[in-house]
DNA sequence: GCTCGTTTTTGAGCTATCGCAAACACCCTG
DNA sequence: CAGGGTGTTTGCGATAGCTCAAAAACGAGC
């Protein structure tokens, strides 16, 4: 199994407070995989049978009802890990993950977790600190579903994209992963129609470039204006 | 200050693998504070000087947008904690939170978190979970709002709020503390006029009791047929 | 028992957004 | 370069739920 250049992960969040050598270790007991584009990492309802760092693509994770809808939980970006069933003490995982790009990712076995956390504390500590981020952010998702418009909503959910993987391109940003309007209907609680015809407008007055899976912000300010304009100060 | 009795607290999920005389250690670092119904116990943005654990009463966490738009982040019931900024390195709390009966709660200074954590690891890993359980549930709100109506997410809320707060009567079960039509509005995502339509409309068929403040699932069942019903299959 | 403030109820019209349907554009493959 | 599949656009109703408005019910305090 190729070795993990520890040089590459030392900076990470999750190891802050670690050792050089104790990462080794950790890191030891991980293996890397590829997941070619499109690829299903697990399924939701799934053994979770490991735990993973993305190092290279993007990652959606997305959550299924019984009858079939689906939302977009989040897309996951390099440094970042995810399927973390066992640390909040689940069995299963609770949502499915696909690499929407060619991705590699480090996979540990969720049996070697405890003893893990045991030997390095930092490891639960900097966890808890994500995932208590991850529910700061989904509280102001919760937030915004409830009190904005649609139209507003996707310009939050553009402009996270464009922070979290954007491209910066002469003349704006470029969501660096392919992403469809049915991707960004289930990130904002509306149908792919809906999107279309934001995007087509925004497309009409320059704010946006965009074709199939392919958004470019062209004027990112001016989609902060439309994130922050108060529902009813509508324009002309 | 009043001693803490270690008995009453030993069994919470947040001191599991906590030895009783370390407990001891840890709840000397607290105290226990009293407040009134409807206080305040923080403000969202305020300095995150505590963190808290909740004896008695209950406690509403909400969050304001700038606009003064509110939603109700959660209820918080006796023997779980609150206030939890320091853990996900927050400065300021992002939502308020208000007694909604006489509470007491124990009360930690946020400065004594790093330590503890320190010295009794395992404080680190069951907030980890609890924190987790929070995101897990989080997401489920999010998914229930982008793919079901306002009926069934009202069913949902009650059904939540009866199970985790349900005082069992001979008729039914009896939410244990005062909640308005607004409060479940900003739980669900609705205006207080569609959650009163709505429970006017229980209150005829018989599946509901309520008043002021005050709301009895009479037909528990009745509601979970609701909240499962497909968007479509209608009744007569 | 009366008054005041809060919460709840209900009506009526409005509209943002959905749902359906059809046409279209694009990309990849053979 | 033709064919097929997937993603996108757009039109046109339908409607769930919102907004505005007003009245009624309730509870607490004097």
């Amino acid at each position: 199994m190729a070795k993990v250049d520890t040089s590459l992960v030392a900076h990470l969040p999750l190891f802050g407070g670690v050792k050089p050598e104790d990462l080794e270790e950790i890191l030891r007991e991980a293996r890397s995989v590829r997941y070619p584009k499109n690829s299903a990492i697990f399924e939701q309802g799934a053994d979770a049978q490991s735990f993973f760092l993305l190092l290279h693509g993007h990652v959606r994770a997305a959550k299924t009802t019984p009858s079939g809808e689906q939302i977009v939980v989040r897309y996951v970006s390099p440094g970042e890990t995810f399927g973390l069933a066992m640390a909040i003490g689940a069995a299963r995982y609770p949502a499915t993950a696909i690499a929407v790009d060619d991705s590699v990712a480090l996979i540990w076995p969720t049996s070697a977790w405890p003893r893990l956390v045991e030997r390095f504390p930092s490891l639960a500590a900097n966890t808890l600190q994500t995932v208590g981020t991850r529910l700061q952010e989904s509280h102001t998702r919760i937030l915004e579903m409830s009190t904005q418009q649609v139209e507003q909503r996707v310009a939050h959910a553009l402009l996270r994209l464009a922070k979290q993987s954007g491209k910066k391109l002469d003349h704006g940003i470029e969501i660096d992963f392919p992403i469809s309007r049915q991707d960004i209907a289930q990130m904002t609680g509306t149908t792919l129609h809906t999107v279309s015809r934001i995007l087509s407008g925004w497309e009409q007055q320059g704010l946006v470039e965009s074709g199939r899976q392919r958004i470019i912000l062209r004027d990112p300010h001016g989609i902060v204006v439309l994130a922050e304009r108060s529902p009813d100060s509508g324009a002309a």
